[in-house]
DNA sequence: GTGGTCTAGACCACT
DNA sequence: GTGGTCTAGACCACG
């Protein structure tokens, strides 16, 4: 598993937030568990610390993450954020929802197109995985 | 209605091509139609000439309008144009489906919470409308 | 008025944040106002344009300037940060009588002696000013 | 009670000086009474040596424990550390007020507020005790 | 001209 | 060893 794409046109340390958030999520990263290290992480993606710094910094921000000075960082397994996610998705897929209603598409003949898309997905299923 | 935002963290040229882009979804502009001109809409817009011209060359590439040197820029009213938003909205809303999925929610559950979303905006509140 | 002080041991970033956050509140700086551009700031502060940058997307994340990309930034006058800001010095000072009541202090003892500094500050005061 | 938090940002050593202190204040600790050994206490709280060790150093120099070569630190137990403390909380809460004042807030209304504050916690609501 | 991101390299505090 | 801050200098997107 790759962690950033130098080519994607978000910044890198977008990236690297959105991953560790994605491996949160999953449960690969759980509660208490050690982050690697700023400058063991920079070297892995051959990145700067500042980078991976920036990264973990908005982190924290948003409540992933607590670091303990000297020690590193520390995953603040928040049973709250799966939650939160869900909301998210929602508010977004609702949101797509309705701009199909506001320029006149059928939001019936949408959701049968999606479910269409999900039926194939879910028999042939090969995507990145 | 505005067609842009300044407080908005996305490029100013960027809201200016989605906001023409819905207007020619919903009808409002058609096959035919001028766009106004750059230097009025700058001035409208109180913004500089030059960002109205990188969104009308975006909506040029996209092959929303085309442009008749001398007299200005057209919409160029496809019939596809539709069908290729909805299926945009298809695949992005899909994409959110998977995305859902990875992290191990239930579908249903998420299907369930939209509709009552949807059902809500449906009775009473009206939105930004 | 110097913005920022060496000395202190706080960052510099954090020191710029302060006193930017107090030029609102005092209504120096009113919504809508330019902050001046990270650079010159940067140089007027002698300090890197980057320290000056972190400072600015603090003030950013907690809602008290926005960035027009291209053009700069603006104070986002929120009428609501000074009543925040009430809220803060409020919790901050009661949390001071609670740990004084926990170590035994007469609360009543220790407000008469406020009132004799403030008064004493009343009549004379001279401080930073 | 626990004397050290590591989701807390502040430094350790500095977390384990504030609860000694507390402690002194609040007559848990007494004049002559001796302080846990640097290791043991390292051990208590999963925590380096080195970080006790400064601590200890750092209560040393604020006066408020003595080190007896080869037997352990005790506790200075001076009366004047109530009134110290006293003095810095004063200090503390006028400075908050004169920060209220600077940004135009009203004193009274600050006072009644923490009041309210205050009566309601007297009543009712117990904290962390 | 503006802000946003990134690199390289340094220093400091904490453990 | 850890993270946090800062400098110097570069490049890019946007207006």
């Amino acid at each position: 598993m790759n962690l950033i794409n130098f080519q994607d046109s978000r910044p890198i340390y977008e990236q690297i937030v959105e991953n560790f958030k994605m491996q949160m999520y999953k449960g690969i990263l759980q509660e208490g568990d050690q982050m690697p290290s700023v400058r063991s992480l920079a070297v892995e993606l051959s990145t700067n610390p500042n980078t991976v710094q920036k990264a973990y910094a908005e982190l924290e921000r948003q409540g992933f993450i607590y670091t303990v000075k000297g020690r590193g960082n520390f995953v603040k397994g928040d049973a709250l954020l799966k939650d939160n996610k869900k909301k998210e998705l929602v508010d977004k897929i609702v949101e797509l929802f309705m701009e199909a209603h506001e320029i006149g598409l059928s939001i019936d003949e949408l959701v049968s197109d999606i479910k269409e898309h999900l039926a194939r997905i879910e028999s042939g299923e090969k995507k990145y995985d």
